[in-house]
DNA sequence: GTGGCGTCC
DNA sequence: CAGAGGGACGCCACT
């Protein structure tokens, strides 16, 4: 009460001397004893919407310790509390147990609205058992759904585009490199003077975003009704981790190791010598110019290509580039995945607990890292085995669910065009659909090499291709892919049109949106750079398809977990793979809940088409496909 | 840090 | 006339 009555700032135990307090604007407190700690408390209750921020000893969430908390009730009105500074003479600070127990009705309470970049947050204070509740607001999304593709959307990017100011970084309060400090090392001043401007910073971004994103009612939907909710859902996602079995993956590290050695030897036969088959570079000086093979593609950069495509064209003919092939093949499958995975796995938790980014990709999708989860193998046999690595307890299931061709769904919502619009609404294959109409045969009549050529054409749409790539994808001449392409457009004309007002339209506006009103600024639409124009032009074919896919999963995700919460659906949510979500379920509930959540994907959006979602279920993600 | 490549949707 | 496939993340070599 004696501190409430207080002036800011007089404190006797609060140190104010570092050169960013002193900023005219800025008026950041140290809070090092209880007095001032009741103060602040007394502030952020009566305070409708409070930044707050966390500094920890490690970017790893599940592992990560509180180090200090930071509050910002006002633009420049900011606070640090440090809980567990220690260094050599290190002032005597609020034990981290004190100040969470007072503040957990505070963290605690719905009704106690927050803003923040919380999701990383929220898994701190859950580290000390508090549930944070009452995510409010998060200027990063703001930021993000005002315009996805304007910058990175990061505190220090955001505090100089919509502020000017430049905010002091992190690691130059830590350093960097070997010499980096844990935060926990770092001086309390200097702390404070960067924690408390974080908080503060968030403050002000959200002041001067939020107003632009209430103006635009589209816009703040998209915010309101799925980035925000999202958050929790994603945070509980990663919090609950994917189960990995560490010593099946080890032994295929093993097998892969010796395919690889046995793979080598062929391979220094075949090139006449030893080389590093790992280096691009190596590898092109030995096939073009020791053994002087045809170039048969380039790099950007004009060198003669040791891609993928260009390999499997040569091994057709030589021994090489085969070999190279097949060795390339296991050492991805070995670095990225077999060898990589098992250390990711938490030994706490004996699972792999992936962060899902929610402000990253322009479309609107999720991205995935540390680990990346949305790239695990699945095209080969070799690949699917590390899925068969993915398992569920015992006890319990794996649920697999995924929309069935959703962007050509959405594709046919958006052009309306009748011919594609039937033959969703018949529950065709799309891909013979289309290959009967663009060869002109029956639908049984269709062969194999015509329905791949379909499948090519109908994704190479999706993704603006031109008919000199869809040539090159199915190995054919230019002149034949396209008239491919005019055929299409021939049968399908809705979707030609579709595809020019949608060229026209971002021209015209700058953006394209998807259906629940997601924008993608276009800013190169229109420029007098052919390169960068087409390939604006080709996002915009692409961005309201794979964003408006995007929209849906995501609506389907927070309705399942509303399903999940209220108990109507048993299990969890453990993965999302941008058309696909993964339950770990119990057994006996597994088949009751992939039918829910297939209901639910397929009802989470009402389009001109029907929804197709696939379920599995399995002991292992790959059995559940 | 960049370029090349390869994994996924 | 060259370049002509959307969105990610991560590994490796090389600078």
């Amino acid at each position: 009460m004696r501190a409430a009555l207080r002036k800011l700032g007089d404190e006797a135990g609060a140190a104010s001397a570092s050169p960013a307090a002193a900023a005219a604007d800025r008026n950041y407190t140290t809070v090092l004893d209880e007095h001032e700690l009741a103060r602040w408390l007394d502030r952020i209750m009566q305070t409708d919407l409070v930044a707050i921020d966390t500094e920890t000893t490690s970017l790893n969430y599940m592992e990560a310790e509180l180090v200090g908390i930071s509050l910002a009730v006002g633009p420049g009105e900011a606070a640090y509390i440090p809980v567990a500074h220690r260094y050599a003479g290190v002032p005597e600070q609020l034990s981290r147990e004190s100040v969470l127990e007072a503040m957990r009705g505070w963290l605690e309470s719905a009704e106690q609205a927050k803003l923040g970049h919380l999701k990383y947050d929220a898994h701190i204070f859950r580290n000390h058992g508090i549930a944070l509740a009452g995510i409010a607001h998060d200027s990063m999304l703001e930021s993000y759904v005002l315009n996805s593709t304007a910058s990175r959307h990061d505190m220090d990017s955001l505090a100089a585009k919509y502020l000017g100011i430049e905010t002091v970084k992190y690691e130059d309060v830590t350093g960097k490199g070997a010499k980096q400090l844990r935060f926990d090392e770092v001086d309390i001043e200097t702390a404070a003077a960067y924690a408390a401007e974080d908080a503060d910073i968030t403050y002000r971004l959200h002041q001067k975003l939020w107003p632009s994103l209430e103006a635009e009612a589209e816009l703040a939907r998209v915010y309101t009704e799925i980035e925000r909710p999202l958050i929790d859902v994603l945070g509980k996602m990663e919090r609950t981790g994917v189960r990995v079995d560490a010593e099946m993956l080890s032994s295929q590290s093993r097998e892969l190791a010796e395919s690889m050695a046995a793979i080598k030897e062929s391979a220094y036969a075949a090139a006449g010598g030893p080389f590093n088959l790992d280096s691009p570079k190596q590898l092109q000086e030995v096939l073009y110019e020791r053994l002087a093979l045809p170039v048969r593609g380039k790099t950007p950069k004009g060198q003669p290509s040791t891609a993928e495509s260009v390999l499997q064209d040569l091994a057709e003919a030589y021994d090489l580039p085969r070999l190279v092939l097949e060795y390339r093949g296991l050492a991805k499958l070995k670095s990225t995945y077999t060898d990589k995975l098992p250390r990711e796995i938490n030994p706490r938790t004996g699972r792999i607990h992936t962060s899902y980014h929610q402000a990253v990709a322009a479309t609107g999708r999720l991205s995935s890292s540390d680990p990346n989860l949305q790239n695990i193998p699945i095209r080969t046999p070799e690949g699917r085995r590390i899925r068969q690595a993915f398992v569920a307890p015992p006890g319990h299931k794996l649920i697999a669910a995924d929309y069935s061709q959703i962007e050509l769904r959405i594709m046919a919502h958006l052009s309306g065009d009748e011919g594609l619009l039937r033959a969703f609404h018949e529950r065709a294959d799309i891909h013979r659909a289309t290959a009967a109409e663009v060869f002109n045969v029956e639908l049984d009549a269709v062969t194999a090499e015509q329905r791949r050529s379909a499948k090519a054409i109908n994704f190479g749409l999706i993704y603006g291709m031109s008919a000199f790539g869809l040539a090159r994808q199915l190995g054919i001449q230019r002149g034949e892919a396209q008239a491919y392409v005019d055929l299409y457009f021939d049968r399908y004309p809705g979707v030609k049109r579709y595809m020019e007002e949608t060229r026209q339209r971002a021209r015209e506006q700058g953006y394209v949106s998807t259906v629940f009103g997601r924008r993608l600024y276009l800013p190169e639409i229109n420029s007098r750079n052919a390169q960068r124009r087409q390939y604006a032009e080709r996002s915009a074919i692409n961005a309201p398809m794979q964003g408006t896919a995007a929209d849906v999963i995501k609506r389907a995700m927070l309705e399942v977990d509303r399903g999940l919460a209220d108990g109507s659906i048993a299990g969890k949510l453990i993965m999302q793979v941008h058309d696909e979500l993964v339950l770990e379920v119990a057994e006996a509930a597994a088949g009751s809940a992939a039918s829910a959540v297939a209901a639910i994907m397929e009802g989470a959006a009402e389009l001109s088409v029907p929804l197709q979602v696939d379920t599995g279920i399995g002991a292992n993600w790959d059995e559940a496909h």
